[in-house]
DNA sequence: ATTACTATTTCCCGAGTAA
DNA sequence: TTTACTCGGGAAATAGTAA
């Protein structure tokens, strides 16, 4: 069931009881029973790893040790690597959308100091008094769109005035392509769809870019694998 | 070349685009010439992973999309886990050997101010003024023993006085009997030859196990096991 | 260009068994 | 008990090719 067959599993077994740092006694039975393979397979893959040089064997009488070679651990020492990098490294996830035209009203919400306070100590810059309204134009970019939403760490409160109440809203942190800083503004209740986010920002997007709606604009945010693999855990994905 | 072949070689790949994350664009002849395989059997591999619940494909017109599924998730989990203990945990090696009278010089020499302030500022504990001779049983232990001599990373330099010079020494941390704190010694001008060491205690060994000269005793080290990795980087063993 | 079928070859596994 | 050979069945890889 192991996704692990032949050579490599032997040899990231031997590895385990440190065969890299001294000789280790073994049957082929052993190995069999440990590994769920035939004492005949052991053998010739045993044989065979001795040949391609990933271990030494050696005989005495009734007895055999086997050690790891420096291209066995290298074998091994490149695959933990390769690993460590898809478990440790950032992954960019990029929403590609097209800037336009909302009502208007993301200038009087951020301006309202129950929002302006809470975005200015969240997000750590004073944001202009202004959100860029992105719709998505790929279904890639809209399940990014989903993700970050799950992704979305800095939550921003709903309040309340003698007048009416005002939504919530989680947004993270991200790059307005790929140079200035921004967030992603994921609202609570919004008249808008999936396919549509709000850009938070300290510049004033629309004019330092010249943007018209219909332009291109990318949004990035790197998000540690761990989160991928938490989230997994967590649902019943399958 | 390389030890992965298949399926695993293939979900790994994928992993490295994240594919854990998003889903990921390819085609088979593209998968193939990465992994050195022809079309054909990156084809077959792919519908094999998407039939045991490694991955999940969606074609879309003449482009495939594929994304690993919690299960193919897990699997490289799995793998990466056994990795991180193969290189992480510390590796224990063990010389057992059995008591020998000496000389007795260790006494004197360890009574010497010139050393006995050296042991105690390095190994942190006033040592009982004699050492303890362990005559290695085994070529195990004797190989441990030149592996432990190259890992000894504390060192007693030798030093001079008005009627002769002392040599210096190198020694490592160890347990003697699983329990007690103790180092090994490995002495640059010694008459011992390498199935020999001398082991330094802040206690009288000898007394407190009631050792007489044949009785085995066992001293163990725990090592990083990047100290072999680095190691082997730094030398030619094949 | 794709993907993936069928046919053929090549390789691998393990039963039987010798040393 | 060991290890490791031969050999038959079957899985895996590729060539050829269809769609």
């Amino acid at each position: 069931m192991s996704l692990l067959k032949g050579r490599e599993n032997i040899l990231i077994f031997l590895a385990e009881y440190a065969a890299f740092a001294r000789e280790v006694k073994i049957t082929t039975s052993m190995l069999a029973k440990q590994l769920d393979i035939s004492q005949q397979t052991a053998s010739r893959l045993l044989i065979q790893l001795e040949k391609d040089g990933y271990i030494t064997r050696r005989i005495v009488g009734k007895e055999t040790y086997v050690k790891l070679t420096e291209r066995g651990v290298n074998e091994l020492i490149d695959l933990h690597v390769r690993l460590r990098g898809i478990f440790e490294r950032p992954v960019k996830i990029t929403l590609e959308g097209r800037v336009f035209s909302g009502l208007g009203e993301g200038a009087y919400y951020i301006s309202l100091p129950g929002y302006y306070s809470q975005i200015k100590e969240r997000l750590g810059f004073e944001p202009f008094l202004g959100t860029l309204n992105v719709r998505l134009s790929s279904s890639a970019a809209i399940e990014g769109r989903l993700l970050l939403e799950k992704a979305a760490d800095i939550v921003i409160e709903g309040f309340k005035d003698e007048k009416r109440s005002y939504g919530g809203a989680k947004c993270i942190k991200a790059a307005f392509n790929d140079i200035d800083e921004c967030a992603i503004f994921f609202i609570e209740r919004t008249h808008h769809d999936v396919s549509v986010v709000e850009v938070v920002s300290p510049y004033n997007l629309r004019e330092k870019y010249g943007l018209k709606d219909g332009d291109k604009v990318r949004l990035t945010v790197s998000l540690q694998p761990t989160f991928f693999f938490n989230n997994l855990l967590g649902t019943s994905n399958v």
